[in-house]
DNA sequence: TTAAATTCCTGTAAGC
DNA sequence: TGCTTACAGGAATTTA
């Protein structure tokens, strides 16, 4: 599922393609898949406006246009944010399809729909609730452990809840929350308070480790990621615990366990993480 | 304010 | 073989 390193993968990659592009119509044929403002509203917004510049913030694809708003992608769970010559073969799950001014197009493809798109300022959509006030970006030099500190010992929830949640530290989702809690030698149901300014210094460079290597393996494809070629990334091999429920750990060979925690699947060693 | 539970969605795989 | 059921999870929403 498209965490921080996936996203950053597609929009980096998207970003020497689309910059500069005029978005020349907007076809939707699952208008729900818009979450502000109206469909309507959207594709009138959206068209006709150039992308002066592409980031990321959090898991979220901010596409920079002339008119000063922004047309924010989230890709959920299954979504997709493809570059393809108009005209290509049409997938199944096909909701949304901006063609550009360069004989391609823009398509959001997404299985399950738990992705998004929004157009408007940051502060509107912000204000709107449409996106929440995301927390610091784990992989920024700004971002100190000192600060992690500060946001972690104040709750008490379990340490997995709140690397989850983007409000805390943004971009991070449950393949690099586990990666990190391994890495860290951190239990990720730790109540966060818990948590030494030590424990919490290893745990943001076992963060920022997992998140830039996974970058440089342009992400782990563990279902249905792709990139905006449509290829798979490779970090999927490489991961320590993640999908390794009851195989060996990798560092003392015990067999890795299995818990829920935030309603997710997590995967951590009993023996090596404390 | 915080934390936990529920909901949305469908393809895949396990079980009978 | 074919059907039913459980599971995967980001984040908004609801409940406590």
């Amino acid at each position: 599922m498209p965490e921080l390193p996936e996203v950053e993968t597609v929009t980096a990659d998207l970003r020497p393609h689309l910059v500069g592009r005029v978005l020349a119509g907007c076809d939707l044929r699952f208008p729900s898949i818009v979450r502000h403002p109206s469909p309507e509203a959207f594709a009138a917004g959206v068209r006709g406006r150039r992308i002066e510049s592409m980031s990321r913030r959090g898991k979220y694809i901010l596409h920079h246009l002339d008119s000063g708003e922004l047309l924010v992608v989230h890709l959920g769970m299954t979504g997709q944010w493809r570059y393809v010559p108009a005209g290509t073969e049409e997938p199944t799950h096909l909701h949304a399809v901006f063609p550009l001014d360069d004989g391609f197009e823009l398509r959001y493809r997404d299985v399950r729909r738990f992705g998004r798109l929004l157009l408007g300022t940051d502060s509107e959509l912000v204000a709107e609730r449409k996106m929440p006030r995301l927390g610091p970006e784990p992989i920024d030099s700004t971002f100190t452990a000192g600060d992690f500190y500060r946001r972690l010992h104040v709750r008490r929830a379990p340490l997995k809840t709140l690397l989850l949640d983007q409000m805390v530290v943004a971009g991070v989702g449950n393949i690099y929350a586990d990666e990190a809690c391994f890495r860290a030698r951190v239990r990720p149901d730790r109540p966060a308070n818990t948590l030494s300014r030590q424990a919490v210094g290893r745990l943001r460079e076992a963060l920022d480790h997992s998140l830039r290597v996974a970058i440089a393996n342009r992400g782990s494809s563990v279902a249905d990621y792709r990139d905006a070629w449509g290829e798979a990334g490779r970090q999927q091999e490489e991961l320590l615990v993640y999908g390794r429920a009851g195989q060996p750990c990798v560092r003392c060979g015990r067999p890795l366990a299995l818990v829920r925690l935030a309603g997710r699947s997590t995967v951590f060693c009993r023996r090596c993480q404390r």
